[in-house]
DNA sequence: GCTTGACCTTCCAAGCGTTGGAAGGTAAAT
DNA sequence: ATTTACCTTCCAACGCTTGGAAGGTCAAGC
């Protein structure tokens, strides 16, 4: 299978794919001619990264849990520990953006939005908000 | 006033102030030997540009608001539109984030955790999530 | 005057995860 | 034989720093 169809099937860019094998995290065979050529276990593969990366896990986080997908004496604990890493991470993302926004909120609220300059947004960034 | 006192100042690394003027930012003078020499009024802008980054704004965003600062004559409409577009992008990507975060939590909880192989967290990445 | 150390300068490169484009080879159909 | 649709590699940019190397400058102590 070329690369556009694994494209196709994994959800994922050409683009992307070349730089997973760049990067080692496929490693598609090689035809002839140059052309790589993509077997059902890369699509599985490209298919497991693509589902990993949209739930939130970076590219290396990617790699380790490919190891473990790979790895038939893999130890379940090992992926929760992962997993597990990860919600703490979005957890402690989610806490700092919501205080953002109340943050942006309180301040857009005291704006009045018309067109004279007093506006509290900018004396909020200006002086210590 | 020198780069690293300028960088305590405002809280910003000296590194990134020099990044900052590279893009136009900001434009401290410079002295004979090539040293920046920063003006109360740089420090200023440098904080506010590091109070509106801490707040989650972009540089670029950073910038309109920033030339929003210097004008006098701008309207806090033009403002508040600046800060409700970020308060919507924040909470998109809070929205995201907790979706992520339960789905990650479902799978967390239905994995046993142990030596053995048998994993849904993997499982579910491999087979459509 | 000379050395030391703390500062300053510029330039180059890495990090993340793509994405774009250019230049060129190959395959398949007309 | 030509078009077209694919494939290849390489180089560079995006946003935002951050690191380091190589080298100039300044102020203090001896």
């Amino acid at each position: 299978m070329n690369i556009s169809q694994a494209a196709t099937e994994s959800l994922l860019p050409a683009k992307t794919i070349r730089y997973y094998e760049e990067i080692d995290l496929v490693t598609p065979a090689r035809r002839d001619n140059g052309y790589r050529e993509f077997s059902s276990t890369d699509i599985q593969q490209l298919k497991f990264i693509q589902r990993s990366r949209r739930l939130g896990f970076s590219v290396e986080e990617c790699r380790s849990l490919l190891m473990l997908y790979r790895d038939e004496h893999r130890a379940s604990s090992d992926v929760k520990a992962i997993a597990r890493e990860k919600i703490i991470d979005i957890n402690e993302r989610i806490a700092e953006l919501q205080s953002l926004s109340s943050r942006l909120q309180s301040l857009v609220e005291a704006c009045p939005g018309d067109t004279s300059a007093a506006c509290p947004i900018i004396d909020g960034l200006a002086h210590d908000a």
